[in-house]
DNA sequence: AGCCCTATCTATAAGCT
DNA sequence: TAGCTTATAGATAGGGC
């Protein structure tokens, strides 16, 4: 971008790679509230430092007046837009929205289709796990 | 940012926010991702348009092998940054992580703290809730 | 670890298809 | 509504405190 192109892969040198770390991410933050405001979208960034510093940003609403509130609001949404997403093509994916409450077990095993729906879930599936 | 300056503010021709919505979206989820890869940490975009439509980026790890996947690893460690900041400054939010599978409520009415905690939680609280 | 500087690279507002 | 072009605004690599 600058006084030299660079590419994109992993900065090898810790410090280079800090101190761009400091500024791209100063610039995701930005960028992200500009598009929120211009373009009147909701919009969500989470970053992870290295060392598991959390930096974020979420769009506000009238109804969230802290950025936990808006953020939770948002992830609220992504969560039911992941379920839609899910019902619409079931077998698409094995597993979604690890984190969420919301669980959906759907795939075919041995020519017989096998489902199940559970909420609260109860165990945690993974792409390995037998089913 | 090019033929002329613009101002940080809500686009109000309904077509120009469209535009620029699709432009600057496209730019944020890459320079997620260059932030992801030149500095090798996490990052997580979830935009939503005003018609309600998903655009996401999240960086993916060895264990992660779809984009939902990543994503849910990530809002899952969001979430755990989110307990321990709460557990340090119990206060200093009414609420956080509506999304999650975590509630926490701490409040001081009427001169007397109150406080609750409970897992899985049994009602959403909201800022305008009776205690 | 975070700023400042600034040459250079990148993103993008307008305009047109 | 999504691309293409181009002039210009904005972001930032490298270097110095």
């Amino acid at each position: 971008m600058t006084r030299r192109k660079i590419v994109i892969r992993r900065i090898e040198n810790m410090g280079k790679r800090q101190a761009t770390f400091c500024k791209r991410r100063s610039g995701l933050l930005k960028k992200a509230q500009e598009l929120a405001i211009l373009c009147d979208v909701q919009v969500a960034v989470i970053v992870f430092s290295s060392t598991g510093r959390l930096y974020e940003y979420a769009s506000s609403t009238t109804t969230t007046t802290t950025t936990s509130m808006a953020m939770a609001s948002i992830l609220q949404k992504y969560r039911s837009a992941q379920e839609q997403q899910q019902l619409l093509n079931p077998v698409s994916q094995l597993m979604i929205n690890g984190d969420a409450g919301y669980w959906f077990q759907l795939s075919v095993l041995n020519g017989s289709t096998k489902g199940a729906a559970c909420y609260p879930p109860r165990q945690r599936m993974t792409s390995t796990m037998e089913l």
